[in-house]
DNA sequence: CTAAACCCTCACGTTGGCGTTAAGGTCAAG
DNA sequence: CTTGACCTTAACGCCAACGTGAGGGTTTAG
Protein backbone atom coordinates (compact mmCIF):
# COMPACT_ATOMS: atom_id res chain seq x y z
CA UNK A 1 0.00 0.00 0.00
CA UNK A 2 0.98 3.17 -0.91
CA UNK A 3 1.95 5.68 2.37
CA UNK A 4 -2.03 7.88 2.20
CA UNK A 5 -3.55 4.01 3.24
CA UNK A 6 -0.92 3.41 5.89
CA UNK A 7 -1.44 6.62 7.54
CA UNK A 8 -4.90 6.01 7.19
CA UNK A 9 -5.04 2.77 8.46
CA UNK A 10 -2.98 3.42 11.58
CA UNK A 11 -4.14 7.09 12.00
CA UNK A 12 -0.41 8.91 11.89
CA UNK A 13 0.34 11.36 10.01
CA UNK A 14 2.03 10.83 6.54
CA UNK A 15 4.81 13.66 7.93
CA UNK A 16 5.48 10.68 11.00
CA UNK A 17 5.22 8.02 8.94
CA UNK A 18 8.28 9.65 6.82
CA UNK A 19 9.63 10.43 9.95
CA UNK A 20 9.82 7.07 10.82
CA UNK A 21 11.42 6.52 8.00
CA UNK A 22 14.09 8.61 8.39
CA UNK A 23 14.63 7.34 11.46
CA UNK A 24 15.11 4.03 10.31
CA UNK A 25 12.20 2.50 11.73
CA UNK A 26 10.71 1.62 8.33
CA UNK A 27 11.64 0.50 5.16
CA UNK A 28 9.30 0.72 3.00
CA UNK A 29 10.13 -1.05 -1.00
CA UNK A 30 9.70 2.10 -3.68
CA UNK A 31 7.57 1.67 -6.66
CA UNK A 32 9.73 2.96 -10.06
CA UNK A 33 8.17 6.22 -9.38
CA UNK A 34 9.48 6.55 -6.39
CA UNK A 35 6.47 6.16 -4.18
CA UNK A 36 6.71 4.19 -1.02
CA UNK A 37 4.81 0.53 -0.96
CA UNK A 38 4.26 -0.84 2.48
CA UNK A 39 3.30 -4.15 3.27
CA UNK A 40 0.74 -5.53 5.59
CA UNK A 41 3.31 -6.17 8.13
CA UNK A 42 3.42 -2.32 8.34
CA UNK A 43 0.53 -1.86 10.00
CA UNK A 44 0.72 -3.48 12.83
CA UNK A 45 4.98 -2.14 13.00
CA UNK A 46 3.31 1.19 13.37
CA UNK A 47 1.55 0.43 16.32
CA UNK A 48 4.32 -0.90 18.36
CA UNK A 49 6.44 2.21 17.22
CA UNK A 50 3.99 4.41 18.64
CA UNK A 51 3.44 2.13 21.89
CA UNK A 52 7.24 2.35 22.46
CA UNK A 53 7.67 6.29 21.52
CA UNK A 54 4.72 6.64 23.94
CA UNK A 55 6.25 4.75 26.40
CA UNK A 56 9.19 7.44 25.76
CA UNK A 57 11.36 5.57 24.35
CA UNK A 58 13.93 7.12 21.81
CA UNK A 59 13.32 6.22 18.45
CA UNK A 60 16.96 5.32 18.04
CA UNK A 61 16.48 2.71 20.40
CA UNK A 62 13.11 1.64 19.03
CA UNK A 63 14.95 0.84 15.43
CA UNK A 64 17.44 -1.69 17.13
CA UNK A 65 14.64 -3.56 18.79
CA UNK A 66 12.28 -3.47 15.91
CA UNK A 67 14.48 -5.73 14.19
CA UNK A 68 13.79 -8.34 17.31
CA UNK A 69 10.43 -8.63 17.03
CA UNK A 70 9.20 -11.09 14.60
CA UNK A 71 6.14 -9.31 12.74
CA UNK A 72 3.89 -11.53 11.17
CA UNK A 73 3.52 -14.31 14.08
CA UNK A 74 3.88 -11.78 16.67
CA UNK A 75 6.88 -13.56 18.50
CA UNK A 76 10.71 -12.53 19.21
CA UNK A 77 13.83 -13.21 17.49
CA UNK A 78 17.01 -14.27 19.66
CA UNK A 79 19.96 -12.42 19.01
CA UNK A 80 19.90 -9.66 20.36
CA UNK A 81 21.10 -9.72 24.23
CA UNK A 82 23.40 -6.71 24.06
CA UNK A 83 20.18 -4.77 24.36
CA UNK A 84 19.11 -5.95 27.82
CA UNK A 85 20.36 -3.31 29.42
CA UNK A 86 19.26 -0.57 28.22
CA UNK A 87 15.72 -2.31 28.36
CA UNK A 88 16.21 -2.72 31.85
CA UNK A 89 16.66 0.56 32.08
CA UNK A 90 14.14 1.60 30.35
CA UNK A 91 12.12 -0.64 31.92
CA UNK A 92 13.24 0.84 35.26
CA UNK A 93 12.45 3.89 34.25
CA UNK A 94 9.01 3.07 33.16
CA UNK A 95 8.17 2.12 36.60
CA UNK A 96 9.59 4.93 38.20
CA UNK A 97 7.17 6.60 35.84
CA UNK A 98 4.25 4.68 36.48
CA UNK A 99 4.52 5.48 40.64
CA UNK A 100 4.97 9.51 39.72
CA UNK A 101 2.10 9.24 37.72
CA UNK A 102 0.10 7.54 39.78
CA UNK A 103 0.76 9.65 42.95
CA UNK A 104 0.03 12.99 40.77
CA UNK A 105 -3.13 11.55 39.73
CA UNK A 106 -4.25 10.61 43.06
CA UNK A 107 -3.29 14.20 44.15
CA UNK A 108 -5.49 15.74 41.01
CA UNK A 109 -8.51 13.28 42.56
CA UNK A 110 -7.85 14.81 45.69
CA UNK A 111 -8.04 18.67 44.47
CA UNK A 112 -10.74 17.59 42.63
CA UNK A 113 -13.03 15.84 45.25
CA UNK A 114 -12.17 18.71 47.59
CA UNK A 115 -12.74 21.87 45.20
CA UNK A 116 -15.79 23.36 46.54
CA UNK A 117 -18.98 23.14 43.11
CA UNK A 118 -19.59 26.31 41.37
CA UNK A 119 -20.60 29.06 44.07
CA UNK A 120 -21.57 32.28 42.52
CA UNK A 121 -21.65 34.13 45.99
CA UNK A 122 -18.73 31.95 47.68
CA UNK A 123 -18.92 32.80 51.50
CA UNK A 124 -15.56 33.95 53.22
CA UNK A 125 -12.64 31.21 53.04
CA UNK A 126 -12.81 29.63 56.65
CA UNK A 127 -12.67 25.93 55.65
CA UNK A 128 -9.82 23.86 56.71
CA UNK A 129 -7.27 22.18 54.83
CA UNK A 130 -8.75 19.51 53.15
CA UNK A 131 -6.15 17.82 51.48
CA UNK A 132 -2.56 16.46 51.86
CA UNK A 133 0.01 17.58 49.32
CA UNK A 134 3.44 16.73 49.37
CA UNK A 135 3.43 13.04 48.23
CA UNK A 136 6.96 11.96 49.18
CA UNK B 1 17.73 31.41 51.16
CA UNK B 2 19.27 32.93 47.95
CA UNK B 3 19.25 30.45 44.74
CA UNK B 4 22.17 28.54 45.30
CA UNK B 5 20.98 27.02 48.52
CA UNK B 6 17.42 26.65 46.96
CA UNK B 7 19.24 24.68 44.30
CA UNK B 8 21.27 22.27 46.57
CA UNK B 9 18.13 20.94 48.54
CA UNK B 10 15.77 20.91 45.84
CA UNK B 11 18.27 19.34 43.43
CA UNK B 12 17.41 21.79 40.69
CA UNK B 13 19.72 23.60 38.66
CA UNK B 14 19.71 27.25 38.88
CA UNK B 15 19.03 27.60 35.68
CA UNK B 16 15.33 25.82 35.66
CA UNK B 17 14.73 27.49 38.89
CA UNK B 18 15.01 31.28 37.16
CA UNK B 19 13.03 29.26 34.61
CA UNK B 20 9.77 28.79 37.06
CA UNK B 21 9.99 32.21 38.15
CA UNK B 22 9.79 32.98 34.53
CA UNK B 23 6.99 30.91 34.05
CA UNK B 24 4.91 32.42 36.85
CA UNK B 25 5.61 29.30 39.45
CA UNK B 26 7.70 30.55 41.82
CA UNK B 27 7.89 34.29 43.06
CA UNK B 28 10.48 35.05 45.33
CA UNK B 29 11.10 38.73 47.00
CA UNK B 30 13.72 40.54 46.17
CA UNK B 31 16.95 42.04 47.83
CA UNK B 32 18.01 45.58 47.33
CA UNK B 33 20.74 44.43 45.19
CA UNK B 34 18.74 42.18 42.99
CA UNK B 35 19.25 38.44 44.56
CA UNK B 36 16.32 36.54 44.94
CA UNK B 37 15.48 35.40 48.15
CA UNK B 38 13.34 32.44 48.72
CA UNK B 39 11.32 31.85 51.90
CA UNK B 40 11.33 27.92 53.30
CA UNK B 41 7.94 27.00 51.84
CA UNK B 42 9.75 26.98 48.04
CA UNK B 43 11.27 23.66 48.78
CA UNK B 44 7.96 22.15 49.27
CA UNK B 45 6.85 24.58 46.00
CA UNK B 46 9.61 22.85 44.08
CA UNK B 47 8.98 19.25 44.64
CA UNK B 48 5.40 20.47 44.05
CA UNK B 49 6.34 21.52 40.63
CA UNK B 50 8.46 18.65 40.42
CA UNK B 51 5.79 16.18 40.58
CA UNK B 52 3.26 17.77 38.15
CA UNK B 53 6.01 18.08 35.40
CA UNK B 54 6.93 14.54 36.00
CA UNK B 55 3.47 13.71 35.22
CA UNK B 56 3.15 16.29 32.17
CA UNK B 57 1.22 19.40 33.12
CA UNK B 58 2.51 22.19 31.24
CA UNK B 59 3.56 25.20 33.38
CA UNK B 60 1.14 27.15 32.57
CA UNK B 61 -1.15 24.69 34.37
CA UNK B 62 0.84 24.20 37.16
CA UNK B 63 0.85 28.09 37.25
CA UNK B 64 -2.62 28.34 37.55
CA UNK B 65 -2.94 24.88 40.40
CA UNK B 66 0.25 26.24 42.82
CA UNK B 67 -2.47 28.88 44.09
CA UNK B 68 -4.67 26.31 45.36
CA UNK B 69 -2.29 24.61 47.32
CA UNK B 70 -1.66 26.14 50.51
CA UNK B 71 2.23 25.69 51.09
CA UNK B 72 2.85 25.44 54.63
CA UNK B 73 0.09 23.38 56.01
CA UNK B 74 -0.12 21.27 52.78
CA UNK B 75 -3.91 22.04 52.09
CA UNK B 76 -6.09 23.01 49.70
CA UNK B 77 -7.72 26.19 49.19
CA UNK B 78 -11.21 26.83 47.40
CA UNK B 79 -11.96 29.05 44.69
CA UNK B 80 -10.32 27.45 41.66
CA UNK B 81 -13.74 25.21 40.46
CA UNK B 82 -13.38 26.30 37.34
CA UNK B 83 -10.17 24.50 37.18
CA UNK B 84 -11.53 21.29 37.33
CA UNK B 85 -12.34 20.12 34.12
CA UNK B 86 -8.69 20.76 33.20
CA UNK B 87 -7.50 18.86 36.13
CA UNK B 88 -10.21 15.91 34.91
CA UNK B 89 -8.51 15.90 32.06
CA UNK B 90 -5.18 15.71 33.01
CA UNK B 91 -6.23 12.71 35.34
CA UNK B 92 -7.93 11.06 32.57
CA UNK B 93 -4.78 11.50 30.41
CA UNK B 94 -2.49 10.45 33.21
CA UNK B 95 -4.88 7.46 33.22
CA UNK B 96 -4.09 6.08 29.87
CA UNK B 97 -0.58 7.30 30.27
CA UNK B 98 -0.35 4.57 32.99
CA UNK B 99 -1.83 1.78 31.21
CA UNK B 100 0.16 2.37 27.84
CA UNK B 101 3.10 2.52 30.24
CA UNK B 102 2.24 -0.59 32.14
CA UNK B 103 1.46 -2.47 28.65
CA UNK B 104 4.97 -1.65 27.29
CA UNK B 105 6.53 -2.42 30.60
CA UNK B 106 4.95 -5.91 29.61
CA UNK B 107 6.54 -6.02 26.62
CA UNK B 108 9.93 -4.82 27.95
CA UNK B 109 9.49 -7.59 30.77
CA UNK B 110 8.40 -10.52 27.87
CA UNK B 111 11.13 -9.65 25.40
CA UNK B 112 14.14 -9.39 28.55
CA UNK B 113 12.95 -12.48 29.81
CA UNK B 114 12.98 -14.59 26.41
CA UNK B 115 16.19 -13.01 24.95
CA UNK B 116 18.17 -15.81 25.13
CA UNK B 117 21.36 -15.29 27.49
CA UNK B 118 25.19 -14.52 25.73
CA UNK B 119 26.29 -16.65 23.81
CA UNK B 120 29.26 -16.49 21.56
CA UNK B 121 28.52 -19.55 19.58
CA UNK B 122 24.61 -19.29 19.25
CA UNK B 123 22.89 -21.91 17.12
CA UNK B 124 20.52 -21.53 14.37
CA UNK B 125 17.33 -20.41 15.06
CA UNK B 126 15.03 -22.67 15.03
CA UNK B 127 12.84 -21.86 18.60
CA UNK B 128 9.15 -20.91 18.66
CA UNK B 129 8.14 -17.23 18.94
CA UNK B 130 7.71 -16.74 22.65
CA UNK B 131 6.43 -13.36 23.39
CA UNK B 132 2.76 -12.27 21.79
CA UNK B 133 3.37 -8.44 20.70
CA UNK B 134 0.82 -6.17 19.50
CA UNK B 135 -0.53 -6.08 22.77
CA UNK B 136 -3.93 -4.31 21.85
C1' DC C 1 41.64 45.63 49.56
C1' DT C 2 41.43 41.94 46.79
C1' DA C 3 40.16 37.44 45.38
C1' DA C 4 36.72 34.00 45.20
C1' DA C 5 32.27 32.72 45.34
C1' DC C 6 27.96 34.03 44.28
C1' DC C 7 24.46 36.40 41.82
C1' DC C 8 22.21 39.14 37.88
C1' DT C 9 20.13 39.67 32.92
C1' DC C 10 20.14 38.79 28.20
C1' DA C 11 20.11 35.70 24.58
C1' DC C 12 21.20 31.91 21.62
C1' DG C 13 21.55 26.55 21.47
C1' DT C 14 19.58 21.83 22.16
C1' DT C 15 16.51 17.80 21.80
C1' DG C 16 12.55 15.10 19.75
C1' DG C 17 8.77 14.41 17.23
C1' DC C 18 6.72 15.99 14.35
C1' DG C 19 3.63 20.35 11.40
C1' DT C 20 3.81 23.05 7.45
C1' DT C 21 4.66 25.15 3.28
C1' DA C 22 7.16 25.11 -1.32
C1' DA C 23 8.06 23.30 -5.61
C1' DG C 24 7.34 19.87 -8.13
C1' DG C 25 6.56 14.50 -10.34
C1' DT C 26 2.71 10.40 -11.13
C1' DC C 27 -1.46 8.40 -12.31
C1' DA C 28 -6.41 7.29 -13.14
C1' DA C 29 -10.74 9.38 -14.81
C1' DG C 30 -13.34 12.00 -17.85
C1' DC D 1 -5.05 16.03 -22.41
C1' DT D 2 -6.22 18.14 -18.57
C1' DT D 3 -7.87 18.03 -13.95
C1' DG D 4 -7.37 16.48 -9.36
C1' DA D 5 -5.88 13.26 -6.08
C1' DC D 6 -1.84 11.41 -4.67
C1' DC D 7 2.94 11.22 -4.16
C1' DT D 8 8.09 13.03 -3.83
C1' DT D 9 12.20 15.72 -1.49
C1' DA D 10 13.86 19.73 0.89
C1' DA D 11 13.82 22.71 4.34
C1' DC D 12 12.21 25.84 7.78
C1' DG D 13 9.09 26.21 12.10
C1' DC D 14 7.49 24.85 16.63
C1' DC D 15 7.19 23.64 21.50
C1' DA D 16 8.83 22.73 26.26
C1' DA D 17 12.17 22.67 29.52
C1' DC D 18 15.85 23.78 30.16
C1' DG D 19 21.75 24.17 29.07
C1' DT D 20 25.31 27.26 28.22
C1' DG D 21 27.93 31.04 27.79
C1' DA D 22 28.76 36.38 27.72
C1' DG D 23 29.37 40.28 30.26
C1' DG D 24 28.94 42.35 34.47
C1' DG D 25 27.47 43.50 39.65
C1' DT D 26 27.57 41.74 44.97
C1' DT D 27 29.04 39.67 49.04
C1' DT D 28 32.24 37.50 52.03
C1' DA D 29 36.64 35.66 53.72
C1' DG D 30 41.37 36.51 54.53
Amino acid sequence: MRIGELARRTGISERALRYYEEQGLLRPARRPSGYRDYDEGAVDTVRDIRTLLAAGLPTALIAELLPCMVNGTAGLAPGCPELVPYLEKERDRISAAIDDLARTRSLLNAIIAATPPENPNPPVCDREPAVELATR
